[in-house]
RNA sequence: GCCGCUGUGGUGAAAUGGUAAACACAGCAGACUUAAAAUCUGCUGGAGGGCAACCUCCUUGCCGGUUCGAGUCCGGCCAGCGGCACCA
């Protein structure tokens, strides 16, 4: 026997032929407003997937997982009159596009088409239900260009007073000078030290960084000052926090946004340094402690340290600062067991009793965050008594503790004291206090502080969208938007050259803008492409605009602060792509090019896929799965359906090829409920089908099953629903007549799940019972409505329990009244015997459930 | 260290505060078969009792609480996973 015939059903026959068949006739294309086709009277649902990376390996069984879920959504959607968008495209700039090109020595654009069309067509042979004409890929020039031009807007835009993106034109309006233009637009210079990773040639954000460590690749990063383009992020940071809370996202997706940003109150209080002029701000979130500040930190870095520092000192802060500007980030932070640091020489005078305290710089101040200065409480900070306690500096106490807990590196709230005017107060109102005085005698102010950095948004590397920007006189300006899309130069060269210097730099002509200006070097990181993709997905081939503004309102619109209506993808990406994103599309709605507030109304991670051994799947473990192989031993259908049965979809959760198998028998079955098998191996349809209307037994199980998938669907609990359809099978086969009308129905709610062989029986059916089957595709009919009347049983069990422990069970009529059932329950044998003969002091009777007597 | 998530059979898991373990995998037994595969049927949390049908007790990481009733709610611990981390 060839293993063709020894498949328990034809899925190699039947799923390329159904995936041409939606091809050919467009199955899945999504009308817009304005088309001919397009139906106004229907509501929209836009279910989005995080688009791949198109790498070379091809499709994991990961990418899947999240796709099936959406796509039985979005079928699910239509089937129940929606008009659903469901697109698909490639993320296709960045580093690793780049790296495998000049691994194998091609260009990145080459490598990037073929690995696309390799996507493409794993993607199609899985059956999903995407409108490819919509596809978008970031590296398309009628793609970038947009891209580009979002920049440009970024670029000449500005964050007002009420905290709103605004036209840089309003500032040029109010006279300002080119300086203070540039220093607010929202796309700028900026010179301050960077993350720069010698191994990958490129500067990276910090949100690239993972221990210290280039996140791809895991190289070694450091600091150094570099002229890069930065977005303005930080002056989102509040609303980034507030507008989480309209979203339907995991709370524990928005606490990592939070945490991420990073938000702390406190305030800004300024020190007078001893025989100086100039005063130095700390910024500290524990103003009530003033009193208790012993000696004063500066970051190794801060400006000051060099006038401050006396002659005396200066050889030793000298030395400390080399040993420090030496060490990465991850030597400073990660590794650093004990504290380190040096005096200056110099004293400030605290504000509230005028001590005059030491200032000392300690790496363990970091210049990017606050003032890059601190007031050290050693009492009541576990890092200043560590400091405190390894140069011997004094700790003074004040805050006390509750009773019980030692003084001595309490950092919790408690009361004030030694602290004049502060004593006796709890630590919040303590707070309010000093913010008072500071503020009074101008000596400080309360301050929110983020730990969000502004968005280091230039790298040095080939494959990425150049920056729309030329230089002249040592000042940049935009190109005209006539001239996007701006294409990188064709390059034979592109690799890094290792130094700063962008690759970009080797393309003499194309750097060369007029006979004073040259293009801007440096490319964008691969997260733009990113930041509005769902938005070019509404109207994906429109050259006069990034969207059509009825597009956009028609796909994005629909009341809620978020426009896409669910959005699939792993959770790598919560304070990456999600923030980026939410970023520039509160840029575009400020300046009101889009018409929600937020992008993704309602998100859902789904969870990891381990390899058989528990594992993170990896190529040198040797436990990853291919799809490819999935589809071609059991099918796309069993693919599918294996990776919904799995599990919660949120949930981690290992791979197991024995888990496919059931899956596939269960389709096996469900073929075999229509079609019998010869002894030469030809399928045909079974005799057994009959147009006769189903039984009692079988209408009560199609209809559970009809409400219990519905249900599911919208919970994403696709695990259960395929169990009830398995249950439901099960019910089908006990008969010996398989009635046509019934198995349809069946036929429609396993389609989103298991689209060809769902259309394949229906289309088969329709030869001999064309008026019972659907005439088409399964995907264009309607889903079924459940009879509420088909569920309702004659009698129900009931449950008799005795001081909550189960002793008997009795079916009763659906209608029996309390009365009754409580009757039938003291009446029964076991119930007494359990009794004792002891009087009922309660009883408890949930109608069609339960009796519980309690004695 | 801080924050979050998760702990249920041999395994993946299910369970609006109401019969714990649905559905599936693995295992065992049987039917069909010359045989195997495939398919179908039955059994399958633990301990104890009974010739048997069956019965009793225990069981959702641990301890306590609320409740007629807790896997589910509340408090305290423990373990695993993930995130952040010298952020003043």
């Amino acid at each position: 026997m060839s293993s063709e015939q020894r498949k328990a059903f034809p899925f190699s026959d039947f799923e390329p032929k159904w995936q041409d068949v939606w091809e050919a006739k467009k199955a899945f294309r999504t009308p817009n407003p304005g088309d001919a086709d397009f139906d106004a009277s229907k509501p929209k649902y836009f279910v989005l997937d995080m688009f791949p990376y198109p790498s070379g390996a091809g499709l994991h069984v990961g990418h899947p997982e999240g796709y099936t879920a959406t796509d039985i959504i979005g079928r699910f959607k239509k089937m129940s009159g929606f008009n659903v968008l469901h697109p698909m495209g490639w993320d296709a700039f960045g580093l690793p596009a780049e790296q495998y090109a000049i691994k194998t020595g091609q260009h990145p654009r080459a490598t990037t088409e073929k690995n696309i069309e390799g996507f493409r067509g794993q993607l199609k042979r899985l059956g999903f239900a995407y409108d490819w004409d919509r596809e978008v890929n970031t590296t398309d020039p009628g793609y970038f260009k947009w891209t580009q031009w979002i920049f440009l807007k970024l670029y000449n835009s500005y964050v007002n007073d009420a905290g709103k993106a605004r036209p840089i034109a309003e500032l040029e309006g109010q006279g300002l000078s080119r300086e203070e233009i540039d220093s607010r637009r929202l796309a700028f210079v900026s010179s301050a030290p960077v993350n720069w990773c010698p191994e990958l040639g490129t500067v990276l954000a910090n949100e690239e960084i993972v221990d210290g460590k280039s996140e791809v690749g895991g190289f070694p990063v450091e600091r150094r000052p570099m002229r890069q383009w930065m977005l303005r992020i930080t002056s989102f940071a509040q609303r980034l926090i507030d507008e989480l809370d309209g979203l339907d996202w995991p709370e524990s997706i928005k606490l990592l946004q939070r945490n991420w940003i990073g938000r702390s109150e406190g305030a800004h209080v300024k020190f007078q340094i001893v025989g100086h002029e100039s005063d130095v701000t700390v910024f500290t979130t524990r103003p009530d402690t003033l009193f208790g500040a012993t000696y004063m930190v500066f970051a190794p870095e801060h400006a000051l340290v060099d006038q401050i520092t006396t002659p005396e000192h200066a050889a030793a802060v000298e030395a400390y600062r080399k040993v420090v500007g030496s060490k990465s980030d991850l030597e400073r932070t990660e590794l650093a067991k004990e504290k380190s640091g040096v005096f200056t020489g110099a004293y400030a005078i605290n504000p509230v009793n005028n001590e005059q305290i030491p200032i000392w710089i300690a790496d363990y101040v970091l210049m990017g965050y606050g003032t890059g200065a601190i007031m050290a409480v050693p009492a009541h900070d576990a890092r200043d008594f560590e400091f405190a306690q390894m140069f011997a500096l004094p700790v003074k106490q004040v805050v006390q503790p509750p009773e019980g807990k030692e003084w001595q590196g309490f950092t919790d709230h408690g009361t004030a004291i030694n602290s004049g005017f502060l004593d006796g107060l709890t630590t919040p109102d303590a707070k309010q206090k000093i913010i008072a005085f500071l503020e009074e005698k101008s000596l400080g102010k309360g301050t929110t502080n983020f730990k969000l950095r502004d968005w280091l948004f230039s790298r040095q590397r080939y494959w990425g969208e150049p920056f729309p920007i030329v230089w002249e006189d040592g000042s940049h300006r935009s190109i005209p938007e006539s001239e996007l899309p701006l294409q990188p130069p064709t390059l034979e060269d592109f690799k890094p050259t290792g130094t700063p210097e962008p690759p970009l730099s080797k393309a003499t002509d194309w750097v060369r803008y007029s006979a004073t200006a040259t293009r801007e070097l440096n490319t964008m990181p691969q997260w733009a492409g990113s930041c509005w993709y769902y938005l070019r997905y509404c109207d994906a081939q429109n050259s006069k605009r990034f969207v059509s503004e009825e597009a956009e309102k028609y796909w994005m619109g629909g009341g809620k602060p978020g426009g896409v209506d669910l959005y699939v993808g792993g959770t790598e990406h919560a304070v990456l792509h999600l923030l980026y994103a939410r970023f520039w599309h509160k840029v575009l709605f400020d300046l009101g090019y889009v018409s929600t507030p937020e992008p993704f109304q309602r998100l859902v991670n789904q969870g990891l896929i381990m390899g058989e051994d528990g594992q993170k799947m990896s190529k040198s473990r040797g436990n990853v799965v291919n799809p490819d192989d999935v589809v071609k031993e059991y099918g796309a259908d069993s693919l599918r359906l294996y990776e919904m049965f799995m599990g919660p979809l949120e949930q981690v959760k290992p791979w197991s090829m024995k888990g496919v198998e059931g899956v596939y028998r269960f389709l096996a079955r469900v073929w075999r409920l229509v079609m019998e098998v010869s002894e030469e191996g030809v399928w045909s349809l079974s005799p057994a089908l009959q147009d006769v209307p189903a039984n009692k037994q079988v209408t009560k199980a199609l209809h559970e099953t009809i409400k219990k998938c519905g249900e599911d669907i919208e919970k994403l609990s696709f695990n259960t629903a395929i169990s009830q359809m398995m249950i439901c099978t099960k019910t089908f086969i006990a008969e010996e007549v398989m009635p046509a009308s019934a198995i349809v129905t069946f036929l429609k709610v396993l389609s989103p799940f298991a689209p060809h062989i769902a259309d394949d029986l229906n289309a088969r059916i329709a030869t001999k019972f064309p008026a019972l089957a659907v005439q088409g595709l399964l995907s264009d009919a309607t889903w079924p409505k459940y009879d509420p009347a088909a569920l309702i049983e004659d009698e129900v069990e009931v449950v008799f329990q005795v001081n909550g422990k189960l002793r008997d069970k009795a079916r009763v009529p659906i209608q029996a009244t309390k009365e009754e059932i409580e009757k039938i329950a003291l009446a029964s044998a076991r119930v007494q015997e359990f009794m004792e003969g002891k009087t009922p002091k309660k009883i408890i009777v949930v109608p069609g459930k339960l009796v519980n007597i309690v004695v």
